[in-house]
DNA sequence: CGCCAGTTTGACTAGTATCAAGGTTAGTGG
DNA sequence: CCACTAACCTTGATACTAGTCAAACTGGCG
């Protein structure tokens, strides 16, 4: 697996940190022998294997710790689409909380780990889960705000929409401290394409517009915002 | 103010309702003049008006008793667009809890209540707001479930879209008890053609066609599906 | 070096926005 | 209670955007 990886979040920087005993593990407490209870061990993924499947039992929800994501949901009529991308920071299988299973199938784009978080850790019986919850919140909290851009998608045309989408992706590295003018996709234009909704031509003809008009520079999935606020003015 | 109201959401249904002290004090309470601290008054909202906006510090998290509401965002542009709407039993604001500020200007389609609860009930450093998390965790997963759907809408086509946003309609209806095959719709063609990315004219053509399939009757606002799982598996 | 998945480019067609006008409904005031 | 007005909804004709089909190209990997 030579593909570069996206970078990992530092434990310090995560929103829940607080609630990862992994990271008090490494701290201080792995000499204790402590028992991990019910909390965020760490798990490698290969590119490609699912970390949840639509329609399965909800057990645990995941947070990303190293590498990128993407949620699928297959349609009534047989068809799949990318409904969703989990970079490193941000959390998966949120809607399980409220119904007890997933509703989409969560797949690695590439080598990466997540850490979990059992079902039981914040079902309605706990008492000493409040610190969990806090920091359940706030990621939900989080995502929440990443898919309304995601709803805004449709209101746009092909171009605009690839602009918002790249604009979106920066910012959301920007949060988690990677770079934010320079990366690498994690993902292909055929991912792309059904998560705006578009055909991979257009995708590919709208990156390919965007880099005449100056914006951008492209290769391949290699990428640099030439100029984001201009982006999101287009928009 | 003489257009119907959508029901409200009884109490006892409400996915916040031990949360909500209000229920407590209608119940029992009410006698013992009990202190109603830092939870959830009910308030009435009058069409057109707006619970909160976009960019104002974040202070409180609201929850529907009665009517129905839209979310506006104003893009760089200037131009406004609806990017979801929330229905008796639904939260308003969730974004607010990670961002300190509302990301959305939240307005009545007509006559409503809403209840609130104050940023200090569910901040990092209460101990004993258990049971609001639990709450407003459920509430959230439902939202980010919710807003699922419409992200998939840039997937399809015009007449898609319609289909799904009235199965959609119909499938939160449901959830909270109500009529899930007939009902009024408590927002204009232009707020679901702003929703949906379409243009007016478009989303009105498509009723029509989604009356002349015999999928659904269609009068001004008020809807009857007759056959909604055909509108679904059309989607 | 050559294969294969992924990406780009081109020509043509289908679907949707736009422009324009007519019709209907809800809310207002007499 | 009815007439009036403004907002809302529907219908029609035309222009343009994006989807589809087809084919060539590129880069990573055996």
């Amino acid at each position: 697996m030579a593909q570069k990886k996206q970078p990992a979040v530092l434990c310090p920087q995560c929103e829940l940190n607080d609630v990862c005993r992994q990271y008090e593990k490494d701290d201080a407490l792995r000499a204790a022998g402590e028992s991990l209870g019910d909390v965020t061990p760490q798990n490698n993924v290969a590119k490609g294997v699912s970390v949840c499947q639509a329609e399965n039992r909800f057990e645990y929800l995941y947070a990303v710790h190293e590498g990128a994501f993407k949620s699928v949901v297959t349609l009534p009529g047989g068809e799949e689409r990318v409904t969703g991308f989990h970079f490193a920071g941000e959390i998966i299988g949120a809607e399980g909380v409220s119904t007890g299973k997933y509703g989409r199938t969560v797949v690695a784009l590439q080598d990466g780990q997540v850490c979990y978080f059992p079902e039981t850790a914040f079902s309605a019986d706990e008492n000493d889960n409040s610190k969990i919850r806090q920091g359940l919140l706030m990621a939900m909290s989080h995502q929440v705000k990443n898919e309304q851009w995601t709803g805004l998608m449709a209101a746009h045309r092909a171009e605009q929409r690839v602009a918002l989408f790249l604009f979106m992706i920066s910012k959301r590295f920007e949060f988690h401290g990677f770079s934010s003018d320079e990366f690498r996709l994690p993902m292909s234009r055929d991912d792309i394409a059904s998560y705006l909704g578009l055909a991979v031509e257009t995708v590919s003809r709208s990156f390919q517009k965007l880099k005449g008009a100056g914006m951008i520079q492209v290769s391949g999935r290699n990428v640099i915002l030439e100029d984001r606020d201009a982006l999101q003015g287009f928009s």
